[in-house]
DNA sequence: CTACCGGGCTGGTTTACGTCA
DNA sequence: TGTGACGTAAACCAGCCCGGT
């Protein structure tokens, strides 16, 4: 992001900036597993005012595959209203279906007589409320199926494998959907806090410039000379250097720190 | 090392269905 | 009661990645 640069040689820097880090989640499956490492964004918002020449360092946030953060995706999920229908699912999915799996289907497809007029047609199955709260608590405890997992889950639940798999396909992508928009919020709110700060500190880098301008000549020697408090405007002794004892001179990396609203304990 | 294949995943889209004004 | 708009979710598709051969 940003970084505004000293225009009067004062030798002050305000920054601004995100630093992302990724934090890879463990699978709960021990298939594919590089297709589950979701690379998790976490910004560290971060506001500084320092010292010219200092490194500021950004983490590489392209590592493996991106999340795309949308910004105008807030809806949310409503409760499925679950009113059980029949489906024809003879769809033209089913030549990729194995022999297993197009028996399994046969086994629990609930086609009637009559739908089997509806062959062509894509009819949509409305899962019971068991069916969904069993296919929930399943997800809760892996987000991703072995083939074994899809095929016991669906004869419980008397689906087909086929449609397991697509639940858990669609679920995931919810939950994906609905990780964007929280990490929306966030980012959201980091981007406001931010702006308030830079706004804060960009006040006080003007008032500093403005008290390093009205100085005397002495007074802008350097600081390793002579110190001044800024509350109660005492020019301290001569200065060793050290943060420690010399609470005015400017720290290696200052953060958020303000002599003004944080008056010197010394004096 | 490369090519091919199969399986699984993701992102995006289509469409059936339920709800509500 | 009928209907059209709209939201949701099941189903689908294309494309990608990865492991095995």
């Amino acid at each position: 992001m940003g970084c505004l640069d000293d225009g009067c040689n004062t030798g002050l820097v305000l920054g601004l900036g995100f630093s992302a880090s990724t934090a890879m989640e463990k699978p709960e499956n021990s298939n594919n597993q590089k297709h589950k490492m979701m690379n998790k964004l976490c910004f560290e918002p971060s506001l500084s005012l320092g010292l010219s020449g200092e490194i500021y360092n950004h983490h590489d946030v392209s590592k493996g595959r991106e999340e795309s953060v949308g910004v105008d995706l807030f809806r949310h999920a409503s409760p499925l209203s679950a009113v059980s229908s029949f489906s024809s699912g003879r769809v033209k999915r089913e030549r990729d279906l194995s022999s297993e799996e197009i028996e399994a289907e046969r086994v629990s497809s609930r086609v009637s007589d009559e739908d089997e007029d509806a062959i062509n047609t894509r009819k949509k199955l409305r899962l019971t409320k068991e069916q969904s709260a069993l296919l929930e608590e399943s997800f809760k405890q892996h987000s991703t199926l072995n083939p074994k997992q899809k095929q016991a889950l669906a004869r419980q639940l008397n689906l087909r494998p086929r449609q397991v798999e697509v639940w858990f396909q669609n679920r995931r992508a919810r939950t994906k959907l609905k990780q964007t928009e929280v990490d929306c919020e966030f980012l959201k709110k980091c981007c406001e806090t931010l702006t308030d700060e830079n706004r804060r500190l960009q006040k006080e880098l003007q008032e500093l410039k403005a008290l390093k301008l009205a100085q005397p000549f002495y007074m802008q020697l350097p600081a390793a000379t002579l110190t001044m408090c800024p509350s109660c405007e005492r020019i301290g002794g001569v200065a060793d250097g050290s943060s420690k004892n010399n609470p005015f001179s400017m720290a290696p990396k200052p953060h958020f720190y303000n002599p003004f609203t944080n008056p010197s304990a010394a004096c």
